[in-house]
DNA sequence: CGACGGACTGAATCGTAGA
DNA sequence: GTCTACGATTCAGTCCGTC
């Protein structure tokens, strides 16, 4: 049975939805079937490694290494793994929008079975994403290569999925103006903000760092999107959604862990709307007719408009057509058509002749949307 | 039938098998099954990666991508593609010594339902290993992250398994004696290394590079020991493998892709005893993304940056784009727009105050970059 | 001779709003 | 649901021709 926990944001202007903003306690699977069918943006699950540690690891100086060996990660068999793997997947697709997307974090122990069982239910891969840690822990014995790596799954509901979330040009400007890649350098989770209990021993074994969560959340999900974590364990995704301006709902069986994500989101200062708006890029930029710079005066019936290179010239008729050799059409298609190619942009690709100079009619458009941004319409 | 090839190496002091140092023409479960068991110290395989292409993909100057579409990538459904990797897995796996490893490469279309058959089969994972690559072909669409690396699986035999070679000191010394990491930087195979043929056109969709065969055989393989390489191909680990004094034996159903790796093992010379590493130098330095200095909390979402001046105002957002008036870009592109300017560094544009003092954020990155020294080549 | 610019290329699961 | 038109989208190279 559901325990609900306090909401831990205030009231929305729109009566939000009962499970937003809280932490459910109960088993992951049964939790899931109890939340509406297609009702969160973007699942994150760090669901158990099933590591199948066999004895205890020493350092070097002899200390014992204080190894992930909490019986949530026990399983009989790779086969007990695989049918725990498909009832949350399967869970967690129910709960997904059409449109959303699933982020599932493991390591070479258990990432294998849980992307095959992804494919297998229906979700459809969209890019496996690498966080290289800067400071692993080494490998003592010598015997292997250092595991430095863990890998993420991003992945789409169903194979068509059309629509999803992907803050492509934030994510390029907030990288030197390259796109982002699918390898990304973060430290482990230490010092300040791994959470510790009265002894200073840490509260939980595998808490992920906040900045992994950060660029998750800043690539798939908008403002105000709610963020499902089934294996929530100390909160670190609400704890980022919360400052992120982002709902999320988590599911947790330990109360233990409950408590202390509670306290940790509750100190969690949101940042403010001004601070949380996405660069959207020329994709955000509202559409333009081209038959509005006619209409605004910016183009006259009649002009020539010709290429960069001056290879080919079309005249601009007063329905927003433009010409070449008697044939009409958008600037588009007619760019597309002299070039004898499928495709073109007609507002970079046609220009007009200004002072001896050339300047794309794109410059125009800018104007248009200048003009129009003072006065919506 | 197996059609035996030339043999490539001269006649060692002890009389060799007779399969080594031979390409055999026929398919690699047929072809494996006729080899006798337990007879291979390392296996290399680059299977079909089953990328499940739909249509055609065009740069944005509209020129085609020329896409992996050969037969030997088509595969019904998931499960005829299982089947075929367990076949060839099973196969595999009785040929290989008991002390014996095996590295499978893969991207993420099929590496989840190798590494899964590879456990169900019984193979144990020693190592995921990441191979990134320092100039992956870009999303031309700006629809996913770059996909800009692909990854490995080192397995031995058995969960139990004794005596798997793995050259860790000579790893740790020639990686500026840390250990080596589980992520490695290398270039796609391009350039004179790339096989091509009278027209100029690559002989083979999916060439690997020789840098990370040798990567591979100097990690996990001694001189004198024989890989295998059941997807052969234009024969990059045979080539490798002769000159780093290893035997080889390949599987290859194509004969022309035979007759091209023949000719090239022939003309590779063999190197003495000295080990050789071929991309373990100077690399520029990493690139930090603006968001990176979010992420590590050296810049809160909101703060102000201005010039050495003070003539210009921007605000930090969640995002990591910078905004004036509004209008949001990276700190690059803000930084050129204020000045009026078509292009500007960012990073020592602009500045924060701290203490009174203006400090550019070029600082902040420094500090970054001196958090994620590692050596990842 | 070198410097420079343009063309070309690589294992790729690469639209969407509005009618 | 389908159909159509819009119009957005690339990084690190290598190679070759021109200046």
């Amino acid at each position: 049975m559901a325990r609900s926990r306090s909401a831990l944001l205030t009231t929305p202007a729109v009566p939000a939805p009962s499970f937003r903003d809280q932490i459910l306690q109960g088993h992951c699977v049964s939790q899931m079937e109890m939340l509406p069918a297609g009702s969160v943006d973007v699942i994150f699950a760090d669901p158990p490694y099933n590591l199948q540690l066999a004895g205890d690891l020493h350092r070097p100086d002899q200390s014992k290494v204080d190894a992930v060996d909490d019986a949530w990660d026990q399983f009989e068999s790779f086969q007990a793994y695989d049918a725990f793997t498909r009832a949350w997947l399967l869970a967690a697709r129910r709960v997904l929008k059409p449109n959303g997307t699933i982020w599932v974090i493991g390591s070479y122990h258990n990432i294998f079975r849980v992307g095959a069982s992804m494919q297998d239910l229906g979700y459809w891969i969209l890019n496996d994403v690498v966080w290289r840690k800067t400071n692993p822990m080494p490998n003592f014995r010598g015997r292997r290569f250092q595991n430095a790596h863990e890998t993420l799954i991003w992945a789409s509901r169903d194979s068509g999925a059309k629509g999803y979330t992907f803050n492509y040009d934030s994510l390029k400007a907030a990288n030197d103006d390259v796109q982002m890649r699918s390898d990304w350098l973060f430290p482990i989770c230490t010092g300040g903000e791994r959470l510790k209990d009265e002894e200073g021993q840490k509260l939980h074994p595998t808490q992920k760092p906040e900045a992994l969560l950060a660029r998750i959340l800043l690539a798939s999900t908008k403002p105000g999107d709610t963020v499902l974590d089934p294996f929530f364990g100390t909160g670190t995704t609400g704890a980022v959604a919360r400052r992120l301006g982002r709902h999320f709902v988590g599911i947790e069986r330990d109360v233990d862990y409950i408590e202390a994500a509670e306290r940790r989101i509750a100190a969690v200062e949101p940042l403010g709307a001004e601070s949380l708006e996405i660069f959207g890029g020329k994709r955000a930029e509202p559409r333009v007719p081209f038959a509005s710079l006619l209409e605004a005066g910016l183009i006259e019936p009649g002009t020539r408009l010709t290429d960069a290179g001056r290879r080919h010239v079309a005249h601009v008729r007063a329905d927003g057509t433009v010409a070449v050799a008697g044939e009409a059409a958008s600037i588009h298609r007619v760019g597309a058509k002299v070039q004898g190619l499928s495709a073109c942009n007609g507002w970079t690709f046609w220009h007009v002749e200004a002072e001896g100079e050339l300047r794309p009619i794109d410059e125009l458009r800018r104007l248009v949307r200048e003009r129009m941004a003072q006065r919506p319409a």
